[in-house]
DNA sequence: GTCTATATATTGATAGAC
DNA sequence: GTCTATCAATATATAGAC
């Protein structure tokens, strides 16, 4: 198929999603305009929709391919001791976090842009991350290495510690990533009275 | 003062705050607008602007209001034990939380959509707060009751964590408010090594 | 695939009658 | 204090040229 003069649909696609994705966190979604976008990507706004059926599409898009990303990387061994495999979750999340604030931030602040269907299935695949920390707390109650008063809660509470970090971790700044992950898995470790 | 035809003004002040606040957490500030305000508190788009000098000032208006109220809020005793007054801090901030969700909600959601000025002021109440809880850890630190590796992470990590217990919770579910407390207590106290 | 041009709706905010 | 009417700007989305 013959190229068309001034096609870069390799580029362009993904470049829409990275600026949309950039520009929602930032100012929110419904204050961003698919104009903003196409201005930040460098097309005009009528090229966006050659990828996307609409702008609600394009932040469903955004939350389902982060969500996915979040579950697929997480690697857990039921192998190991449950500490271990604790231990290695708070890290994890730590660096996947601060490596997708945007994601992050977007992930639990816009779902009250979604329509019902797209939420449901948003809310699905969080619920199943949750439950991926719920399994090691229930292992390490299982074997006695954790005091865990109640294995829903804690995971939330954690989750929600956790992600904390975004709010106000700065790339230079008086702590670096890993003494950042040794002081919450300090905290994470006593907490679940390991 | 004559009274004019239709005028209610010491409700309709309250209800445009209690109504804007209701539909900026669920929707989003950027995604309500101000003819919906106007429908909800049932007067016509051009009234509010007796109230508020624009939408920005309304949106404002609700953050400094609400951490003023939650500063004012919180009473600290320094004469009692480091152990008590985290114990008191915790429930207090889920009390607080749990008695006006959309109000925290918003809180830490449109503070990107305030003006330089607006945002610094939140922002140093923000602070404050973290401030009252620092304190107390740096007391727990200092009596030998308390194991902190660092005290302002630390504080931030128990807000968010505590925080957090907006996004589960629902009355008459599993947990009642005063069970919930307690399990959240009990995280705490071990992650601060007491 | 991208552009220009445009249809259609909605926005924040103001003016003036009552 | 509230209403109606309205302005000017901006929104999403589409149509058709290239």
């Amino acid at each position: 198929m013959a190229r068309t003069q001034g096609s870069r649909a390799e580029i362009t696609g993904p470049l829409i999603r990275e600026q949309a994705l950039r520009l929602f966190a930032r100012h929110g979604y419904a204050a961003v305009s698919m104009r903003q976008i196409a201005s930040a990507v460098g097309v005009q706004a009528g090229a966006l929709y050659t990828y996307t059926p609409d702008k609600q599409a394009l932040l469903a898009d955004l939350l389902s391919d982060h969500m996915t990303r979040l579950l697929g990387a997480w690697q857990d061994d039921p192998d190991r001791s449950p500490l271990d495999r604790l231990e290695r979750f708070v890290r994890f999340h730590i660096a996947f976090s601060l490596d997708h604030p945007d994601s992050v931030f977007l992930s639990y602040m816009e779902l009250r842009n979604l329509s019902p269907d797209n939420h449901a299935e948003i809310a699905a695949l969080r619920r199943r991350y949750e439950d991926a920390l719920a399994c090691i707390l229930r292992a390490g109650q299982a074997a006695g290495v954790m005091t865990v008063p109640d294995i829903r809660l804690t995971a939330m509470a954690l989750i929600a510690m956790l992600t904390g970090v975004t709010n106000w971790y700065r790339e230079g700044g008086r702590l670096d990533r890993s003494r950042v992950a040794d002081i919450y898995w300090d905290l994470v470790k006593r907490a679940v009275g390991a």
